[in-house]
Parts: structure tokens; C-alpha cells; sequence
DNA sequence: ATTATACGAAACCAAATGGTTTCGTGTCAA
DNA sequence: TTGACACGAAACCATTTGGTTTCGTATAAT
């Protein structure tokens, strides 16, 4: 019972810059496809396309008013995304709090576990 | 100078599900292609190319050891990822205190500045 | 009633994507 | 030195993607 088809995740939605665009410009409010269209360099169908997409990963729901559709965003199913994010987050934290360490210390020998980081901070000049 | 190319972005190398679950499995440790590509139902060719996508986004690194090429996850680009993120949010925040808001007051009446809330648990059953 | 507007569906197209097989090269092992 | 192993490059292929134009239909305006 329940829960949508989800034909399109939301990983793929977001992948395409014009669709983050979209939603970025529904985030300010509800808006009628022939507007939205305005705002790009291609056609409403191209557009219409697009919203498609973005609907069927939940990002945003359309509503019938008289002969316009308005489309607005649907901010959930990014917290998808943050969770799968949240996973990966303490790595690039584990990162910063070793350079943080090996910058207070003020140290030039590279420790072993550090060694990335110093590779990193080299990696211009040949 | 400085600067990487980057022919890929992240949004897109973690838009296909093998890419994100190569990265998960190289956040474990760093691993050579045939060791990585015995977890895929696909060719190493294949994998290698996955690969190559996440490092044109930067998200995994490659070294040399000997016949065989090692790669490891780097989490850093992720972060572009989470700010993108933080602008959307207050969206869901914002309804989701609406909505605990609308729960602790356990009132019938909806409010305007509700019904979008009211709308969505009573999607069901027309 | 007629015309104009707003939109989606369909058919179509070029390019990108995700995969394959085949082959060449560098490296380790006998 | 002769294999065997690890890998990437290249050529190729089917499907998906991002876009177009054309058309039909519902609603609003005259």
C-alpha cells in the first residue's frame, strides 16, 4: 500500500543543471509553466519535460488552475539526500580536524596518517 | 593555473547508483580495479570507467602500486553537494514545525498557512 | 461562436550514457 | 625469457537523455 512509483530517483533529478535550476526558482513560489519558461533558452515542451522529471522524483507537485498548470517545489525528498550524505560527511571531517591538527602543530615531518593531506597541499608545482 | 577541469560534476557522477555504490565500498579502504570490479555484475572495463568519472569529479583518487592501480575515496567534493543542500533545508523545516506545531495545537480548523500540510495527510482516500 | 492562450502527447532527432569485446602494454612470477 | 596478470584505450552497440516541431484539447476572452 502507499508510496509512490518513483519512476525517477532523486539523485538523477538533481543531476541535470536546468532541473537545480528549476527548482531553485520554484523554491520563491508557485509559478505556471509558461512563466517558468521564460526563464530558459529552450521551449515550454522542453521545459514541461523537465518539470515531468522533477515530479516523478516528488521535487515539486502540480496544480490545475483554470487552463494553467502551476507547478510549486517539494522540498522532502531532498532529506534523501542528506542522508546519504550524512554517511560520508565524517570523512571530509576526519580530514579537516587532521590538517587542523598538523597546522597547530606546526610540524614538518609528515606523520604517516597525515600523508594525503600533505600530498594534497603539494599537489601544484610539479 | 590551479584548478581542477573537472569534465564531470559531482551531481552527475552520483547521479547512477553503481557510481555511489563504488564510492561506498571505497570508503571502506582504497582497493585495486579487479579487486573493486568482483563486486559488480559488470565487466572491469566497465567499473574502470565508473571510476573514471568519479575522479574527473574528484571523488576518488588513483595511485600506481606496482601492475595495478589502487583507488580511494575522497569525500571533499561532497561538500558542494551540502551546500546546495542547506539552501533548500529551511523548506522542510519550515513545514515540518509547521506541522508539529499544527499537531500540538490538535485543532480541526485549518488554518491558511496550513493547507498545504492538511492537504498532504488527507491525499488519500479523495 | 470564434479566436487566442496554456498546456501535454507524440513523433522525431542528435548526442550522451552504460555497457561490451578486443587488443596493446607494463609488471610480476617461473 | 616466457608466461600470466592488471589495466586502459579503442571501437562498437543499444538505450536514455535533452531537445525540437507539430498537433489536439481544454479553458478564457471577444
Amino acid at each position: 500500500m502507499a508510496a509512490e512509483p518513483a519512476k525517477h530517483d532523486v539523485f538523477q533529478a538533481i543531476a541535470d543543471p536546468t532541473r537545480r535550476s528549476l527548482l531553485r526558482l520554484l523554491s520563491e513560489g508557485e509559478m505556471p509553466v509558461t512563466a517558468i519558461s521564460r526563464h530558459y533558452p529552450m521551449t515550454r515542451t522542453a521545459v514541461s519535460k523537465h518539470l515531468r522529471i522533477l515530479a516523478d522524483a516528488g521535487l515539486v507537485k502540480e496544480r490545475k488552475v483554470g487552463r494553467e498548470t502551476r507547478y510549486r517545489m517539494e522540498a522532502e525528498p531532498l532529506q534523501e539526500l542528506k542522508r546519504w550524505l550524512a554517511y560520508y560527511e565524517r570523512f571530509w571531517e576526519n580530514k579537516l580536524a587532521a590538517l587542523k591538527r598538523y597546522v597547530e602543530s606546526d610540524e614538518e615531518g609528515g606523520e604517516p596518517g597525515l600523508s594525503a593531506i600533505a600530498e594534497q597541499r603539494e599537489s601544484r608545482t610539479e
